[in-house]
DNA sequence: TCTCGTTGTGCAAGCGCTTGCACGACGGTC
DNA sequence: GACCGTCGTGCAAGCGCTTGCACAACGAGA
């Protein structure tokens, strides 16, 4: 292995020259960097981490917890913030949280300490309860707004009124928006949203994943709905595998807009209209913010990134036969 | 912070005893012991991990590197070994290398000397190259097996075994096997199966994404493929979508069956017919030849994993009209 | 009783790096 | 020509932990 005394010697300096050299270069002559430079890339030679940490206190690596890496959606994040990273030079440590609230800390705990800050994706644990973990190690959420922690977060009200007006559009009448777990940030923040429009229905919570979405269908159909805004795209496509079991057709007897916008969607038959989240950006702004406060320069910034609808075909104009106007009362789903 | 300094003043014995007490307990007498730990948790001692590995000459991480992570295989098995990771306290470090072999090699260099070892999936980069990069460190290759190197792996020749055979029992005899990237191991073991059944076509090699299995559809259609086995259920659910669009009904015209068995595949329409992959195993068994190998019990060990066939619905009796017999030739595809 | 293990604990030397401080060598000022 | 910045570099003290070695205390065998 070599180290920096390596590196002092072979330039004919001292170690910790070398050491300025790769920290503050400015503060060594320009001959003497070069040499050092040389004599680096001569012997090979890789800082050691743990010593650096260890002298100087920074650790120059970010934990991010995602509540389920196998979701298209946070693996996009995770890319996202990873390749942030590198081009930082920051080391990225993951943990799947498995939406657990106790995962979720117990993965900050047995990070703290090896991080320099979290990026945590969809948090379920309450901010209290991560304040006492993390201390003041800086954070930053990812779709959940917090008081006094920086965060990254969709519009949420934009998601909402991106579907509905979209199946407004194509003559919907009898639209239905399916609530998330209320453990979500997201999911409140859709219940305000959907609460501005008259006449739309929320159901549920009911949970973001395919099964919920395939049990949900059944419901749908006898409450006539023709429009619905899943909480996710996993859930749509559930929706829409309901829709088949039942012999519903979508778009023909229900169109189904989904949010989030992963590969699967754009699989599927029909193809999934979406609410097209930007994970990439969310990853990178989530880091952005983290870094920054890492190095001081603010703290519990929020920024909110904008969403675009993906018009595919599992939306389509309102069928005749399911025009008959009707009041929608909450009795008529479960 | 508290520091080890701090728990030996508060349990009135020297620092060197409560690391022992924390690393090999056996040396401590056990009114000791108890002691140091009742101080540990009293003033909530977490250990310095830069410290520890400076002096102790070991990390306690390992970087995993995959070559998509928003492919739902690969998440499933970064989950699978970041749960065995932290079941036995060691960090893990993610890289996505973008399915590049450079990028496989930098993101090593980038985490060699942060990490004990490395879990790298389906690594396209020479193992020369690799040994190079790594030197001595540990390193074990999930699906790929190469001479020197630990690696886990998937029974490819069971998966070609258990597809054939599952088409040819339903009646197919013009079956097709999609031949994936010539660079990957998996894709050369499959070619060698599949060389061992008469009268079936190897085709490709053909990019494992959807957009080249829609591509690939019409080819199948046109040389009146019946059956045909995808290199992975992305590509196999691009062969449906493309078939869907050409107006050719799976599985009545063309049965198809994937491999992996992935979440989107039990979403799709119909759901797919594909040998599944035990994810989760794999991850979890390449993390433990890899701290097996850490530890120095063994090197460069294989395990091969046994695979299954999920019976979906994609795949049915072969239909009468497309039973006409024809001598297959690889000039019917190109 | 003396010696010789055993066992349990303390001591101190680092691991490789950062950084405050000291200091020598300049060039410019009065 | 003595004086004073400024700049570039060396020096050394740690950061928190591990670990080889020393050594005290004790019981057992001679």
């Amino acid at each position: 292995m070599v180290t920096l005394a390596d590196v002092a010697q072979a330039a004919g300096v001292h170690a910790s020259t070398v050491s300025r050299v790769l920290s503050r270069p400015q503060l060594i002559g320009e001959p003497t960097r070069a040499a050092v430079h040389e004599a680096i890339s001569l012997l090979g030679y890789v800082p050691n981490r743990a010593a650096r940490q260890l002298a100087g206190g920074r650790i120059g690596s970010v934990g991010v917890l995602v509540p389920d890496i196998t979701n298209p959606f946070f693996a996009e994040i995770v890319r996202a913030v990873q390749r942030s990273c590198r081009a930082d030079g920051v080391t990225m440590l993951l943990a799947d949280t498995d939406q657990r609230a106790d995962e979720e800390l117990s993965g900050a705990r047995a990070l703290a300490g090896s991080v320099d800050g979290f990026v945590v994706c969809s948090p379920v644990a309450a901010t209290k309860a991560w304040r006492a973990v993390v201390g003041a190690t800086p954070v930053v959420f990812v779709n959940r707004r917090s008081q006094g922690v920086a965060s990254a977060v969709l519009d949420q009200r934009a998601i909402v009124e991106l579907g509905v007006h979209h199946l407004r559009e194509l003559g919907h009448r009898r639209i239905a928006i399916v609530r998330g777990p209320e453990a979500y940030w997201s999911s409140r923040e859709r219940d305000r949203a959907a609460a501005r429009f008259d006449g739309v229905l929320t159901i549920g919570p009911v949970r973001p994943d395919f099964e919920a979405g395939i049990a949900l269908a059944a419901g749908l159909i006898d409450a006539e709905i023709t429009g619905v805004l899943a909480f996710n795209d996993v859930q749509a496509l559930g929706i829409m595998a309901g829709c088949r079991a039942a012999g519903t057709s979508v778009p023909h007897d229900l169109s189904v807009v989904g949010s989030d916008d992963i590969a699967a969607g754009a699989m599927s038959d029909p193809p999934l209209t979406t609410v097209t989240a930007p994970a990439h950006e969310l990853g990178a702004s989530a880091l952005r913010l983290l870094l920054e406060q890492i190095n001081g320069s603010t703290d519990a910034t929020a920024v909110s990134l904008p969403v675009a609808l993906t018009i595919r075909r599992s939306t389509g104009p309102v069928a005749r036969r399911t025009m008959r106007l009707k009041t929608i009362t909450r009795g008529d789903l479960s």
